[in-house]
RNA sequence: GUGGUUGUAGCUCAGUUGGUUAGAGCAUUGGAUUGUGGUUCCAAGGGUCGGGGGUUCGAAUCCCCUCAGCCACCCCA
């Protein structure tokens, strides 16, 4: 009989408890802001309809995972193909043009994997299968929606223990102007945003190369851009930018928006200094039609962003009659664990457990059953010894599962009425009576 | 998708110009220590040398193919 090898497929991992552990309370962290904010929860398939999922991104249908069965049945025609979400805007912008009766505002958070078929690259937090945590906000142009997203980015990530971060604010809008003023030939667009949002990675005259290639005036765009760059940052002059861009109307309104956004998130707690308008960001070449930002750690430079969004009103009229404004933002759980790791900021831990009730013998075995039906009814995580072992063994597993108390009730102890408690890691020990066992590890433990 | 690089024990790695039965540290298990962890000492278990083919008297080592991991680009979370 032929073993079979055990393995994960290509960009997926497993997630084993000493570091599950901590990922689930970056979740926490994530969801518990989010739902500060007013967001209520959603879920949905992991498996849509392939024309749902590409209906508006078709520069990423090669990244879209779909699904193929071994035989042929029914299910399997040309309208019913099917495929792994890619992201969990376009499926939201699906649910919101499919219940009529969702409130307005709709404000919903997601916690859910989504795949592409990308290649993974471990160091810049690019994996296969992933974890997305987004909120967004449907049913109102107004920015103080964008601004409110840009709130809760920022405070997510100084929950998290982000020090030094950046998050990056444009508008399409803004961005569409530019690429007017610099070439008239509107098929430019996308190439014009696609050289700028190269310049942190190779440079001014990089950039001016790329724009030469792709048949864009290079001294014009990047003059303009650079005078652009120099009013922007985290104290930008949005009159010079205004000066900058002389009537061309896209242009002008966009910065008008990107101002409103800007002001608003510095009054509603973002730091300044982690705020910048950056005319370099670019983003998602499809469905933003206003606002967009991004977040990205200047110590991390590889890493790409940690968090993604911008305003899409256009999208959920892709699924509907009816169009609905909207905005919100991804933040990537994969890349803040990643992040967090490459910071030493993510700590291990083995086991959640808090008391180990050390088996001494036999004779204790009711003892120890009733301790534990007690500790967990005062809310402990309590574990309890199955076998015969040695103390040695059952002190050992729980140093190095840093469970920081062991009961140990022997014979003695069962004598008088009482049980010893130590702390491994003060390697205090002191022996109590039996009934003031749960009030004293709850004070401990507090 | 393009280019580069690396695959030897669970992990990190050594392995001479190709030459007996492929090694070390860590980890695991047992013992020294039958009422108590981390240190120390002793011992044991654990290897299709990524897979397949070829060259050779002989391959972990050389050649070809293939698979996988990693890195950069593309793109993004």
């Amino acid at each position: 009989m032929s073993r079979i090898e055990p393995r994960t497929f290509r960009g997926t991992r497993d997630f084993l408890p000493s570091e599950l552990i901590p990922r689930r309370r970056i979740v926490r962290v994530i969801e518990e802001a989010y739902r500060r904010y007013g967001f209520q929860p959603l879920e949905t398939p992991a498996i849509e309809y392939l024309d749902i999922l590409t209906g508006k991104s078709e520069e990423n249908d090669k990244l879209i995972y779909e699904i193929r069965r071994a035989r042929g049945d029914a299910e399997e025609t040309a309208e019913s193909a099917i495929a792994l979400r890619y992201d969990l805007t376009v499926p939201l912008a699906r649910v919101v043009a499919q219940y009529a009766e969702l409130p307005r505002p709709f404000k919903r958070y997601q916690i859910q994997p989504v795949w592409r078929a990308d290649r993974p690259q471990p160091r810049q937090g690019r994996y296969r299968e992933f974890v997305q945590c987004d909120a967004d906000i449907l049913g109102t142009d107004s920015p103080l929606a964008d601004a409110e997203i840009l709130a809760l980015t920022n405070e997510v990530l100084t929950a998290l223990g982000f020090q030094n971060f950046r998050i990056r604010l444009s508008s399409r809008k803004f961005l569409a102007g530019l690429s007017e003023l610099v070439t008239s030939d509107e098929s430019h667009f996308f190439d014009f945003c696609r050289c700028l949002d190269k310049l942190d990675k190779i440079g001014w005259d990089g950039v001016e190369n790329e724009f030469s290639q792709n048949n864009i005036p290079a001294q014009t765009a990047r003059s303009l851009v650079a005078e652009l760059m120099n009013v922007g940052g985290t104290k930008p002059d949005f009159e010079a930018a205004r000066k900058l861009v002389d009537t061309n109307e896209a242009a002008l309104n966009g910065i008008s928006e990107i101002e409103i956004v800007f002001r608003a998130a510095l009054e509603l707690g973002v730091s300044e200094g982690n705020l910048v308008f950056d005319a370099t960001l670019a983003r998602g070449l499809d469905y933003y039609t206003g606002p967009i930002f991004e977040t990205v750690l200047p110590d991390l430079p590889h890493l790409g962003s940690l968090t993604g969004g911008g305003r899409y009103d256009g999208l959920v009229a892709t699924f509907s009659k009816h169009s609905v404004s909207a905005t919100g933002t991804t933040i990537g759980l994969d890349r803040i664990q990643t992040a967090l790791t490459q910071l030493k900021q993510f700590h291990r831990e083995p086991s959640e457990t808090q008391v180990l009730i050390a088996r001494f013998d036999d004779a204790g075995v009711s003892t120890n059953l009733e301790l534990a039906a007690e500790l967990r009814r005062t809310g402990l995580r309590v574990e309890i010894w199955y076998d015969n072992d040695r103390m040695k063994k059952q002190f050992s597993y729980a140093d190095q599962q840093k469970i920081p108390y062991v009961v140990v009730c022997g014979p003695d102890e069962r004598a008088r009425g009482e049980v010893s408690l130590k702390n491994l890691q003060t390697q205090q020990q002191v022996t109590i009576p039996r009934s003031e066992l749960a009030s004293t590890l709850s004070k401990n433990l507090a």
